[in-house]
DNA sequence: ATGGTGGGTAGCCCA
């Protein structure tokens, strides 16, 4: 059994006792995390040592973005991609050496794409596109058995957002992104195993914003991370849990952590 | 229709 997790963190350092505390709860075999913002450098490598996750790597940057993983199974770093050729830290892979050998385990960070969804308006909202159209290209030419996790910040079902018709101009619910994410999800034949897992029409967000007074009020989510396999490991996938108690601890991420199991 | 809240880092960018 490999248990594989992954969390926008939004900042690894301001958030290390939480992640501490999912760690012990939780105990994945591996954790993807997003929204680092720092350095490899300054990353709390120790913090991660003495909870026996001594296999990590990190692809940073500082101040913003940035992913890394991390992991009590022996694991190397498989692939460190810049999707838009500009120094930003969304994308990092590992192989998987011990229990689970041979899964590449692919951890990204979609751009959120700024607040307008028109690419001759918002160059952001253009990066978005392009970056996903890049990654369709990559994904065509995978051969091996993939997962791949992280923040895609788009919501592509109905069921993924609290309210559909209020959010289809909404940048992360939009036509536009969905039919991206969809030629994303078509160019390897991914399984969406999340949603596998938590079939539509069920209840399945994983952040919420921050300005609401209080989250639970309304439960105005989204599902913005996701869980995305290979044929051949979405079968081996056991269960699947989304841990929202984490959107109630002090200092909280606004994303909550994905939890899946697997027969490996 | 608007602004609401966070994080990082230096007067804003990004989410």
């Amino acid at each position: 059994m490999v248990k594989i997790a992954t969390w926008n963190i939004n900042s690894v350092r301001l958030r290390m006792p939480q992640v501490e505390r999912f760690l012990t709860e939780h105990a994945p075999d591996v954790l993807s995390l997003q929204e680092i913002k720092t350095v490899e450098e300054l990353f709390p490598h120790e913090a991660f040592e003495k909870l026996g996750y001594t296999h990590r790597a990190v692809h940073g940057q500082k101040g913003y973005h940035g992913v890394a993983t991390v992991s009590r199974i022996p694991l190397r770093e498989f692939s460190r991609h810049d999707w838009q050729d500009n120094g930003e830290a969304r994308h990092v892979g590992v192989e998987l050496l011990g229990p689970g050998q041979g899964m590449i385990l692919e951890n990204v960070y979609v751009p959120a794409g700024g607040d307008t969804p028109d690419r001759e308006q918002n160059l952001k909202f253009g990066q978005k596109l392009d970056f996903l159209e890049r990654m369709a290209f990559w994904a065509d030419a995978i051969d091996r058995p993939t997962l791949i996790v992280g923040d895609f910040n788009i919501a592509p079902l109905e069921c993924d957002v609290w309210n559909h018709k209020q959010l289809l101009k909404v940048v992360s619910h939009t036509p536009i992104e969905i039919e991206a994410l969809d030629r994303f999800r078509n160019a390897h034949g991914w399984v969406d195993l999340g949603r596998e897992l938590i079939p539509a029409p069920e209840r399945y967000y994983s952040w919420w914003s921050y300005r609401a007074k209080d989250w639970r009020q309304g439960d105005r989510g989204r599902r913005l991370d996701h869980m995305w396999a290979s044929p051949q490991l979405a079968a081996q996938a056991l269960n699947h849990q989304v841990i929202e108690e984490t959107r109630d601890w002090e200092k909280c991420s606004d994303h909550v952590p994905l939890v899946m199991e697997f027969d490996l």
